[in-house]
DNA sequence: AAAAAAAGTGTTCAAGTGACACTACTTATT
DNA sequence: AATAAGTAGTGTCACTTGAACACTTTTTTT
């Protein structure tokens, strides 16, 4: 038994396919791709890619969501291994998930439109590839599970922000709708969303104040409760 | 581009590593086993193995698990995705880490003592191989997540158990103290985890009721909280 | 009969959660 | 100048949930 030991096992393709989830007018999307090779070739897909032979798993999802947006350095969660021996009609490929919050605005000026990625409502989403349904659903299960605790669901908002795009995003996410009094008075506990002197007014003659997260008030306590 | 255009990327050696957790004498432990295989052999290391090519990877968890223990149909619920390309000093492997729960007492009927598997206290863990500790560590949190709103623990009780010794349970898996009368209070408006006329008298003069979970009254109301 | 050992049992207070409806501000229209 | 339109913004109360807390019961052993 020589270091070669594990030459007697069978090698697999593996793969990654990232969940890019965006926020836009009240609706929670997914970055969705036409595959650019067969075999299904032109259906709808998660952008997804083989790993390198010296690439670490997590390098693989970010060069992948990198490829199809420009993004560096987004904070990406695995969402797990996706291994059924025909998952892939092709060939047999163990594909690892991982999901991404953006801002679509960010990624929209950034966009490769050569890849015909396409941004779909949660609500509306046509047909997939193999088990991608499935990835996103799981996605979606770990995103919910998750915000109440972390603050990661400004990654979906322009910098700056009002509170009814907030609440909307926390309605979209979630899937049910909040009380608006309550949860601004949750909000306003978190000393890290801050109301800035501006005022956006393209959605109500009034106006609504812009609040931002503040990261380093956020650092000193960093206690998220949504 | 034919159906060999997923020829052109690398094949990786695809592994599983399972998280046995057992519970005895109010601790809970993770069943290890010195490694029999080079390199590393003899290094406490989980139990694993190489997923074969015409597998699913869930599969492959249950087939491990089996060899290990001989059990068959347990559940098992998949950690995650371990790929960094330096994890296995031997060669590339990428590896899924799934967790069990099991009876100690059920399994060591049937342990292969030629594997020389050993349950160890989980406060207590040994060196061990490449990232076997940050899986455990994963699926401790993970475990520690579920037990609230599932009723898994059970599976690592007889199937008559004390209310101490499910408490005991609890305090161990989630690493601190709970308050008896707190804890029996819920336990109580569980209709599914139900008083027999049997009684412990192994750990008191008194004896002590034994309880039994009862998956049919579960299956009508299958609300769990703890 | 007394001591030992763990089982079993309720109450109270604080905190958190959920339900609920009107006023304030600005702009556009007449 | 008045009003209509449209969203922003604001507090209270009832209820539920969670956390803290200590003594009595039962049986066996000495």
């Amino acid at each position: 038994m020589s270091p070669s030991y594990y030459s007697q096992f069978p090698k697999f393709h593996v793969a990654v396919d990232c969940i890019i989830f965006g926020f836009e007018q009240g609706h929670l999307k997914v970055l969705l791709q036409k595959r650019p090779f067969e075999p299904h070739r032109g259906e709808w897909s998660l952008m997804g890619g083989f790993v390198k032979a010296d690439e670490d798993i997590d390098d693989a999802a970010q060069r992948v969501l990198n490829q199809l947006t420009g993004l560096h350095d987004i904070y990406m969660k695995q969402v797990g291994a996706f291994g059924n021996v025909s998952r892939d009609t092709g060939n047999r490929v163990i594909s690892v998930a991982y999901f991404a919050l953006v801002n679509i605005e960010r990624v929209n000026a950034e966009l490769n439109h050569g890849n015909s990625a396409y941004w779909e409502d949660m609500e509306k989403l046509p047909p997939l590839l193999f088990d991608h349904k499935e990835m996103i659903q799981s996605a979606l299960k770990k995103l919910r599970a998750m915000i109440g605790h972390m603050p990661i669901s400004f990654q979906l908002l322009p910098k700056l922000f009002t509170l009814t795009q907030l609440q909307m995003l926390y309605e979209a996410i979630l899937g049910q709708k909040i009380d608006k009094r309550n949860f601004r008075k949750r909000v306003s506990e978190m000393t890290f969303i801050e109301k800035t002197n501006q005022v956006d007014k393209l959605t109500s003659k009034r106006g609504a104040a812009l609040y931002r997260f503040n990261v380093e008030t956020f650092n000193q306590e960093p206690i998220f409760k949504l």
